[in-house]
DNA sequence: GTCTATAAAAGGATAGAC
DNA sequence: GTCTATCCTTTTATAGAC
């Protein structure tokens, strides 16, 4: 059998390249691997192989799988959940100036953006949210809860009085849920958007932020006169 | 420690119980934990330890570990699927006399069911729907698709015009994709209301279906008049 | 139908040369 | 920092006794 030789420009000297790069290329395999295929089915040499790097070097770097995926949390998710939260403390702080709407766009334009944009990420970040391992799901509920805290009081103040807490707490919860539904499944809204509507109708960013804004900001003020007909 | 000893009520004649007694106990086991832990992290021979049978049985009765999740997704899924498609398929045969909260309680009062009194059926097929494994979930969707055509037949007719379509199946797919958001995270539901509003206010179906019904009948009726106000 | 034993493979982790 | 080689564990799957 044929060794693949790896691209090796010159057989005396190794392509070393930056230093830093190695790292950052595990990463990246890391991102593209646990958003594809999930967090929990990807073994590290999976990850190693997919980034072209030696099966060691992931310990090397991250001393163990726990570790890689910790890493992968802090420097990619958290960086868009402060994004978040900025954008709601921002919207938040201008008061009655900022409407229902305002704040939901605060909360949706960002996760459509990287729903769109980067991904790759917004799976990630959905499939830590689902995965089997307590801890890694933990780490992401931990990232994710100041945000929602955030969402819910900058929310509450703008949301019709008068309906139940119960009710109202299972609106917040959709609210809150919705984002990760489309960063864990975008590519199926495309092929089905594509199929039904045609290649150039597929939404972009902005529509699926618009469309968002206004079912939520409908479903969160139901029933403030309106509702149910009748009983089934 | 102590063994269990675990109900061996003669120590002389083993409990062999009914003989079909082993297979539905590793499917309930299977289920359990797949529901608990996702599909993909459980191992078959952690499903046999749970049942308390011998490792080599699920070989025997399922011919492998996808032979035995096909078998869970004939028996237990499929069941579920089919009472949806009924349910929706009555309230669409009323023709104008079922308006659009009535589909939609057909379509959300079965998955509520489910996620209060099967919450390991309703997590199991949740977790079908995430899993890393393309075929499971393969299987999943292919379950799943002839609900979701009927649905969105059901709502169209119901749904107010002028509506871009565009708009309209981000709208449906929301609608279609709600159930497996709670599905998923019903316990998260359940300990966030009990923590906010007290042990007593837990959220039961019929409080979630008729929440689930006011908010997305608002939603999809939302723009025929009314809606956002202004662009950030 | 149920059991023990074991083959065969994959994955996490580390030692030690370079 | 990177590599090879190896250890240990877990897991799927099967053979063959009972």
């Amino acid at each position: 059998m044929l060794k693949p030789a790896r691209r090796k420009p010159s057989p005396a000297r190794r392509p070393r390249e930056v230093p830093e790069d190695t790292r950052a290329r595990i990463l990246d395999a890391a991102e593209r691997l646990f958003a594809e295929r999930g967090v929990d089915a990807v073994s590290v040499r999976s990850v190693l192989k997919e980034a072209g790097v030696n099966v060691a070097l992931a310990h090397y770097h991250f001393g163990s799988r726990e570790g890689l995926i910790e890493e992968l949390l802090r420097t990619r998710v958290t960086a868009h959940e402060a994004e978040l939260i900025r954008a709601i403390d921002e919207m938040d702080g201008r008061g009655k100036g900022a409407t229902l709407e305002d704040v939901l766009r605060a909360w949706f334009a960002p996760a459509a953006r990287l729903v769109t944009e980067r991904p790759a990420l917004g799976k990630l970040l959905a499939q830590i949210q689902v995965s089997a391992n307590p801890q890694i799901r933990g780490m992401g509920r931990d990232a994710m809860r100041p945000a929602f805290y955030r969402l819910g009081e900058a929310l509450l103040s703008r949301v019709p009085g008068g309906i139940e807490p119960r009710r109202l707490l299972l609106r917040l919860y959709m609210v809150v849920s919705i984002p990760s539904v489309f960063l864990a499944t975008w590519d199926l809204v495309l092929s089905s958007a594509r199929r039904r509507l045609g290649a150039d109708a597929a939404p972009d960013a902005a529509a699926l932020t618009e469309e968002l804004v206004a079912f939520c900001a409908a479903g969160l003020r139901a029933g403030s006169g309106a509702g149910a007909k009748k009983e089934g």
